[in-house]
DNA sequence: TCTCCAACCTAAAGTGACTGTAGCTTATCT
DNA sequence: AGATAAGCTACAGTCACTTTAGGTTGGAGA
């Protein structure tokens, strides 16, 4: 039987993180000590263990838990699970071509800029606006943060 | 003079945002009509951009805030900005590697499926941490969300 | 047994950058 | 004059935690 911090250590997580999803169901109600202590077990590690290795995935929080509910149960397609998935690599991928492109742009602007004063820096005209670089729209893709 | 929904619609914003920016003191308390509505000039739209470009870079707003200041004066070292946009370009570079390693795994993940049932579910699997392929933490290049 | 202190507890507020809602008022057009 | 689109404020909600305040427990050493 683990505490919480001995949990957290082994499963690379902090303690308020444990009590976060504990609160918000993604992690049953912790066993207690007759002092109120939380104390874990094997099967808390493994849901621990899943529930941070998507989150590395970047699966949001509610996704996990339909995750979860059907990894518990061993039956049934997991369709859903390849499903999210792929919505996941595409919305990763979209994140990916979105932030290229502000590091090109900030790289051009970066490079750019050989002054030393305001009145002619490169990087504050380039967010002004005054330039048709790197710096307009089409830079990002015409992309809007979702 | 503009009211709030046209300088929404010219700098490709929306109103709740402008009242927002307003609100924590990145836009000035713009001009009101008798009615009490807001009316915008030349220098509201300059400005706006200016915000909305940086945050298109991903500045956060009190760096904005500062290279409003920064920019609003025209004397002095632009080496504040020049910084900041370094630091910036560093940011975005981590993030990068972190969703390209994502992005892999993902992949991973999503062609190894070939299954139908959660029981042997390869993304489920990789979920669970029973795998020491590309799902292993050091396959995220052992970074952490900042 | 007593004391000490790190580690635990809860509840509530804070973070960033907006977005959404409710309920009301204004500007403009016919 | 009436309709209605667009504006207004104030406040709550989002996401995934993190921080804070103030109190309690468990285990180790004296």
């Amino acid at each position: 039987m683990l505490t919480i911090g001995a949990l957290a250590r082994r499963a690379g997580s902090k303690v308020q993180t444990i009590r976060y999803y504990e609160q918000v169901g993604l992690l049953k109600p912790a066993k207690r000590t007759t002092g109120g202590q939380r104390r874990y077990g094997v099967d808390d590690i493994a849901r621990l263990t899943f529930i941070l290795h998507s989150r590395q995935f970047g699966f949001s929080l509610d996704v996990i838990r339909e995750l979860l509910a059907l990894s518990s149960g061993s039956q049934g397609s997991c369709e859903p699970a390849t499903l999210a998935a792929h919505k996941q690599l595409n919305a990763v991928e979209r994140h990916l071509s979105l932030l290229f492109n502000q590091k090109k742009a900030l790289e051009q602007m970066v490079k750019g800029c050989t002054c030393d004063v305001v009145a002619s820096c490169q990087v504050l005209e380039g967010l002004r606006g005054h330039c048709d670089g790197p710096l307009s729209n089409e830079a990002f893709g015409g992309q809007n943060n979702p």
